[in-house]
DNA sequence: GTTTTACCTATTGACATAGTAGGTAAGTAT
DNA sequence: ATACTTACCTACTATGTCAATAGGTAAAAC
């Protein structure tokens, strides 16, 4: 039951997405994301500090202010986006930095290393341009 | 940081592989694998459940009883292991059977079908015998 | 009939997630 | 200058899941 993806992810997913629909360069206040994506302002705006702190969008304060990208849609991978706001795309908590690796001869290490590699390659395939309407 | 797979899982495999590397047909009795995988013999007891209700194994009770494998290693897949005991490998909450789906036109939807039938395919494609040691 | 084992039903503590609340700082418009 | 708007920051809360514990009952062997 444990999602790979959490709701902050793919949040994160919509607002990029919301970002890239929109005239490039263009900052669009957040309020206005929120309310076209149906999701929480307060909420999105956590998820923004860490897309702004992260390199991936770009703030800029007071009326008029706003989001924007700042590459252009084809330079996201989904990959970037979900590791920066997931935290990790590891498939096992003994694969996520900063975690004692497990007992050394671990049978199943492979497995999970390989599945890691195949999640990370095909979601760093796929970009944020692929995500937006006849793209 | 939510792992894809859970303790409860990996615990599973680690057991199940275990049954394998036993003289087959034999039963183990659980207390001897919880010593000899360094796992609480109490938690593992709810997995065992989940395993022998899913038909992936066979109790014996009384003395001189334990679990034993109801096929041979090969013929268990990862996936199967996987899916039972974590009740889903969805990707995402909106995949997972019982959820509601989100709202219709989705951008992101074909994204996490594809991840999960790739995540299906390749755990699918490992089998039991192949966590065994010089398997 | 005692022991050994699987199996069943709570309960708990820790932690992450999703979301709320209420601010401060920076920049724009008037 | 001042008011307004927007990003940005800190803290809190409710909910739920996970990992594990506790204490039993039922079946089978000896």
């Amino acid at each position: 039951m444990a999602a790979m993806i959490s709701s902050r992810g793919r949040y994160a997913l919509r607002v990029m997405a919301d970002l890239a629909a929109q005239e490039p360069g263009q900052v669009i206040p957040l309020k206005e994301i929120a309310v076209r994506q149906g999701l929480s302002q307060k909420y999105l705006e956590s998820i923004m500090t860490t897309l702004s702190k992260g390199g991936l969008v770009e703030g800029q304060h007071g009326k008029g202010g706003g989001y924007r990208l700042c590459r252009r849609a084809e330079d996201y991978s989904l990959s970037e986006i979900l590791q920066l706001t997931e935290g990790s795309l590891a498939p096992v908590a003994c694969l996520e930095a900063g975690n004692s690796p497990c007992a050394h001869p671990c049978p199943t290490l492979p497995v999970w290393e390989k599945l890691e590699r195949l999640v990370a390659d095909y979601l760093g395939s796929v970009s944020l341009a692929d995500l937006l309407p006849k793209g």
